[in-house]
DNA sequence: AGCACGCCGACT
DNA sequence: GTCGGCGTGCTC
């Protein structure tokens, strides 16, 4: 017997199934989808038997495999054929395919032990002898069971050992999922609406053909309570569903909202221990749960007969992945729902231009909510001028949210402020020359992180104390821009009663944090949270009736075709934390440019006209949905090299493609990512015309040479 | 990717 | 003389 074994590492030269023989110890052992241990040059590697195969015409010397790792199939045929699928259309290695469909306990990887859990357990095994009171309390207890855990048992008391030794009772190994269930919290069970009603039948009068959804509802229109009773009628058919959320931030609050309603969840994200991933990913494989909630990587959950996907909060870019494979979930999504022949929800307050468009065309069906749900009304919101405002005290506070802040902390309501960093990170800069502390692995500014004291890059984790005085002149260094802890200093010093909390990068880091911090806002711990981006999706705090954007221009500036779109949605999904129960709901947007379009339509919650306005944009500047963009990244360790390539590569394209707008060579931001350099090729098209074609014969060419790596996005989120 | 082989400089 | 720097080639 022999096999085409995929093995581990991820280069395109050896991105190819390699032939070994199966000795015949393993032959009942090996099959398709499975890992085993095999020699490769000098090395020990792990791979996925990918054929079998009874004989061979090869000449090459065939090796024996060394080992078989896994007793159950890693890689069922679903997932097989879609990795394949993936690396073809991402431009991929197959094996980094693989490797994201799973958690990393089964990722092929030499030297990676992921265990499963066992607990030890007590069961009867023979009752034949009189026992003491003691011995009986302990019999008792298991019977009312069945069994015990060991450890309880020996609580009571110590004759539990005794019973064994004797062969009255045994010890068994249990398997043990990690993951500790949250005490379940009573949600409201809300009727659907007269709209909600008409998405809800919508669907689920089709739910076993392949219709791709868009369903636009504004903030608080009960998007979630519609998709659970969608839910609840495809697990009544005996299928199950898939939920996507962008970020571990909206998990808990979620799956605390399924769990009151559903008994079988899995819940799949980067804040679990790999420990737990690996138990979730089990109870999943098993067909243990109806129901999985996870980030962008759960798309690949190995569901057996899915019956929905819902993607929330689809318009984020957290959906696709900036690493290889530079796959979209939502494109994986639609390729699995193909696959099971059932429906795609694509959900948001704000989609993205690219989504609306497509809708318009036909290509997604629309749904609408238009209206808040219960007897919430979307919130007030104002346009606060900071090129004319007074400010408090040179702070970033302007007089009118000072003064609606204190309005509020009067009332005892709640505060959210974001403050969005985006491209405006703290650090410290010469006063006098403008010298700024850089990483020297990669070249943007370090971050001054003030409580420890030192400087951090937000790209490699390079950490180093401060400059005191610049190196160059020997002047003071300034502490410049505003992160969120300096901020965080100002309202301590304008609202000195208030109980702030902050929430962003550097304060969830640890396991739960997450959750801990919204969880003490939502229980009136404190009286403003302050935090960055992640606190704009999602969150739902009854008691929250004003929201100030400190500062909306800094996504506006970003150089990017998206800016317009990302800052209309940043603002609207914010604003939309302001006012979700009865009361009355207030948003103060602070801006130097508060007669751009994306700031004055997202004031009046005007998403047609911000559409209508963008599309006119992006027809002008040849961006989607008018044209498919596509990044050619080309990275190197040598810069001379590099550049030199570079523009031959730009030559190729342009000759092989002269249909294309062809836009580079340009560095790309940072330039530098761990001393490797990396610039980047733009190719607007309309029609692919074989590209993809000539982006193979590119990768081929280079796949040899290592000095220079190759990766394409096709549509990129982040330009 | 990562290991061996091979060819050149500077050290016990 | 040898240790070790990294350029090149190859992996069933």
């Amino acid at each position: 017997m022999y096999i085409k074994v995929l093995v581990e590492l991820s280069a395109f030269n050896i991105d190819k199934a390699f032939t070994y023989h199966v000795p015949n110890k393993y032959v009942d052992q090996v099959k398709i989808g499975i890992r085993v241990l095999v020699p490769f040059n000098n090395q020990k590697l792990e791979g996925f038997v990918l054929e079998i195969i009874d004989n061979i015409d090869e000449g090459y010397d065939i090796k024996d495999i060394i080992d078989v790792i896994d007793s159950e199939v890693i890689l069922n045929n679903e997932l097989l054929d879609l990795g394949k699928w993936l690396s073809n259309e991402t431009l991929s290695t197959l094996i980094s395919s693989y490797q994201v469909m799973l958690p990393k306990a089964l990722k092929a990887k030499n030297g990676s032990k992921i265990n499963i859990k066992y607990s030890k357990m007590i069961e009867i095994d023979n009752l034949n002898m009189e026992f003491s009171d003691k011995q009986q309390e302990i019999i008792n207890k298991i019977n009312e069971k069945g069994r015990c855990l060991y450890s309880e048992l020996k609580k009571i008391n110590s004759s539990v050992d005794t019973l064994l030794k004797k062969g009255i009772l045994r010890k068994i190994e249990v398997e043990e999922y990690r993951r500790e269930k949250n005490e379940n919290v009573d949600y409201p069970i809300h009727e659907l609406n007269t709209d909600q009603k008409k998405v809800y039948y919508e669907v689920v009068n089709s739910l076993n053909k392949n219709i791709n959804y868009l369903l636009f509802g504004i903030t608080g229109s009960g998007k979630t309570e519609v998709y659970i009773k969608i839910m609840e009628k495809v697990i009544e058919n005996g299928k199950k569903c898939l939920l996507l959320i962008p970020e571990i931030t909206l998990t808990n609050q979620i799956l605390k909202r399924i769990e009151a309603r559903f008994n079988k969840v899995a819940i799949l994200h980067s804040g679990l221990s790999d420990g737990e991933r690996f138990d979730e990913y089990r109870k999943i494989k098993r067909g243990e749960v109806d129901i999985v909630i996870g980030t962008r990587s759960s798309v690949f959950a190995p569901l057996s007969n899915l019956g929905i996907i819902i993607i929330d909060e689809c318009h984020s870019e957290n959906f696709k992945q900036d690493v290889m494979p530079r796959y979209d979930a939502i494109e994986v999504s639609k390729e699995r729902c193909k696959y099971h022949d059932c429906p795609l929800i694509l959900g948001s307050a704000t989609p993205t231009i690219d989504m609306y468009a497509r809708a318009s065309k036909g290509l997604y069906k629309l749904l609408v909510l238009d209206k808040r749900a219960g007897n919430a009304h979307l919130p007030k919101i104002s346009i606060c001028d900071m090129t004319e405002e007074e400010r408090i005290n040179k702070t970033l506070f302007s007089k009118t949210l000072y003064t609606k802040i204190h309005e509020k902390l009067n009332k005892n309501e709640q505060i959210i402020l974001l403050q969005n960093r985006r491209g405006y990170s703290s650090t410290l800069m010469c006063s006098n020359c403008g010298y700024v502390m850089k990483c020297p692995n990669c070249d943007i500014p370090l971050t001054y992180h003030k409580n420890k004291d030192i400087m951090r890059c937000h790209y490699c984790g390079y950490a180093n104390k401060k400059d005191l005085v610049c190196p160059k002149c020997q002047e003071n260094m300034k502490d410049l821009g505003s992160g969120t802890e300096k901020i965080e200093e100002e309202i301590h010093n304008l609202f000195p009663k208030a109980r702030v909390i902050r929430m962003d990068l550097d304060t969830t880091t640890k396991k739960g944090s997450h959750d801990k911090i919204i969880t003490a806002f939502k229980n009136y711990e404190y009286d403003i949270l302050l935090g960055t981006q992640m606190i704009s999706k999602g969150l739902d705090f009854p008691n929250v009736t004003l929201v100030g954007i400190l500062n909306a221009d800094t996504s506006l500036f970003i150089p990017s075709y998206l800016s317009s779109e990302n800052t209309y949605s940043l603002i609207s999904q914010v604003a939309g934390r302001s006012g979700r129960s009865e009361k009355e709901g207030e948003v103060v947007i602070q801006t130097f440019n508060p007669d751009h379009y994306a700031i004055v339509l997202a004031k009046s919650n005007n998403y047609l006209a911000f559409y209508e306005k963008e599309m006119q944009e992006r027809l002008f500047g040849k961006y989607p949905p008018f044209f498919y963009l596509c990044e050619v990244i080309i990275k190197s360790v040598d810069y001379d090299f590099l550049s030199k390539e570079v523009n031959k590569i730009k030559n190729i394209l342009e000759n092989r493609q002269p249909d294309k707008i062809i836009i580079g060579p340009s560095m790309m931001y940072p330039f530098k990512v761990n001393n490797v350099n990396r610039f980047s090729i733009l190719i607007k098209y309309k029609k692919e015309n074989n590209l993809k074609n000539n982006l193979k014969d590119l990768i081929e060419h280079y796949k040899s040479n290592n000095k220079i790596k190759i990766e394409i996005s096709f549509n990129p989120r982040d330009i």
